[in-house]
DNA sequence: ATTCTTACA
DNA sequence: TGTAAGGA
């Protein structure tokens, strides 16, 4: 059996992803209301997370310590998925409530990210240099 | 006992 | 985000 079909593989219920991501399950199904993760039902509707699921989770969490917001997130996952950095921040001239992140920080971000998930974990060194932005 | 959806503080 | 309500 292939790597990827175990890593994607629904497993866990909700409880025990609460626990291996430390996570509330409010925050754990909001993140899937945002598309972010995608986990299987089983037939009674229950949510089954993959080992994918809870890695995609543990870096949403990542990145939400860091202060980073949803909309922020969404750009680095999107751009994983291929294209070309982002850059559609919708005009905006008075109310903005959540705290923003300047295009040339979420690029230098993305990087960092995206080497990060690259499969392999060799995180620790990114990781400091990503929380000088946010802190 | 767990989890689900909806809705409100 | 937390939490209560009412079902499955």
């Amino acid at each position: 059996m292939s790597d990827t079909i175990r890593r994607n593989m629904p497993l866990f219920p909700i409880g025990i992803v609460k626990e291996l991501t430390e996570l509330s399950a409010r925050q754990i199904r909001y993140y899937e209301e945002h598309n972010l993760i995608r986990p299987a039902r089983t037939e009674g509707n229950r949510r089954l997370y993959s080992f994918t699921d809870v890695d995609t989770l543990l870096e949403i969490r990542k990145l939400i310590e860091q202060g980073i917001n949803l909309a922020g997130i969404k750009q680095v996952f999107d751009m994983q998925k291929g294209q070309q950095p982002v850059e559609p921040e919708p005009p905006e001239e008075k109310a903005v409530p959540q705290p923003e992140l300047s295009d040339k920080e979420l690029r230098k971000l993305l990087k960092a990210e995206i080497m990060q998930s690259n499969k392999l974990g060799k995180a620790s060194l990114i990781q400091g240099e990503l929380s000088r932005f946010f802190h």
